[in-house]
DNA sequence: ATGCCTTGCATGGCAAGA
């Protein structure tokens, strides 16, 4: 079973690529993010009259996230079980953000997971971001301590640079997101949960800002994910980053991490 | 210089992205 993950940045302006990637690479399930649209917005027949079934949660023009699947969509969640909500002003009640989906395809619990951004360190979406990653894996062993035997796979935009190695020049960010001692020390508590990263290893780049070219310049960051329970994780073999899916006019700037599963 | 692009919307200058 093939699985993908992939911030589209719009599902309506990307669907076109879409569609043509899933052909292009034979795809089973397809996680996305930022879809940027609310549920009744989204181009559902482009995707039912190829032959697939898609789950998706927006609210508004912001976040939104969709399993798109060939071998069935079960048992869909909006949200993981502790997941926290946001508002910048914290007078006014803590909405949660239509940032996660869930559903069993094939066989498999499958996740699509826009983690917050965090903006900047002092501001309020800082800490959500933690608390956010925190919830996830409070959920993460809580399912492993029941269900130990689970095959569940987490796909989504982390919005972490795990190692130095993943972003293209560490001096470049001091002061940032997405480089902090404290966001890698929870990256590091998910793996310690019982998650494995069965994509691509340190250093090839999922992610290149538009700003200033970056793609052009080779300037990138590891910060998109697939995260396998440990019995699904031993069923991963090939995984690649479509890099030449960033390239030309009407590219994410995020490219697609494929993963092939023995499912 | 702290932006440089791209998206969506109250189609306006923002807000947000990482």
């Amino acid at each position: 079973m093939r699985i993908v993950n992939w911030n589209v940045n719009s599902a309506r302006t990307r669907v076109d690529r879409m569609v043509e990637f899933l052909s292009r690479h034979d795809v089973d399930v397809l996680a996305v993010q930022e879809t940027k649209c609310k549920d009744e917005q989204f181009p559902y027949d482009r995707f039912t009259e190829i032959g697939y079934e898609v789950a998706h949660f927006g609210l508004n023009q912001w976040n939104g996230v969709a399993i798109i699947s060939r071998v069935g969509i079960e048992d869909v969640q909006t949200a993981f079980p502790g997941q926290p909500g946001f508002h910048k002003d914290p007078e006014l009640e803590q909405a949660t953000e239509a940032r996660a989906i869930g559903a069993i395809c094939g066989g498999v619990r499958v996740w699509s997971l826009y983690v917050p951004n965090g903006r900047e360190i002092a501001d309020p979406h800082y800490d959500y971001k933690l608390r956010w990653l925190f919830a996830l894996r409070n959920y993460v062993a809580d399912t492993l301590a029941e269900k130990p035997d689970e095959k569940m796979v987490l796909l989504g935009d982390y919005n972490i640079a795990p190692t130095d190695q993943d972003v293209w020049d560490i001096s470049a960010f001091e002061g940032s997101t997405h480089v902090t001692e404290p966001e890698r020390a929870v990256y590091e508590q998910l793996l310690e949960s019982g998650l494995k990263e069965t994509n691509p290893g340190p250093g090839i780049f999922t992610y290149w800002d538009y700003k200033g070219a970056r793609f052009l310049k080779g300037e990138g960051m590891r910060i998109d994910f697939q995260l396998a329970t440990p019995s699904l994780a031993v069923l991963a073999g090939d995984t690649f980053v479509d890099v030449e899916e960033r390239s030309g006019k009407g590219a994410s700037d995020h490219a697609p991490v494929i993963v092939d599963y023995a499912v």
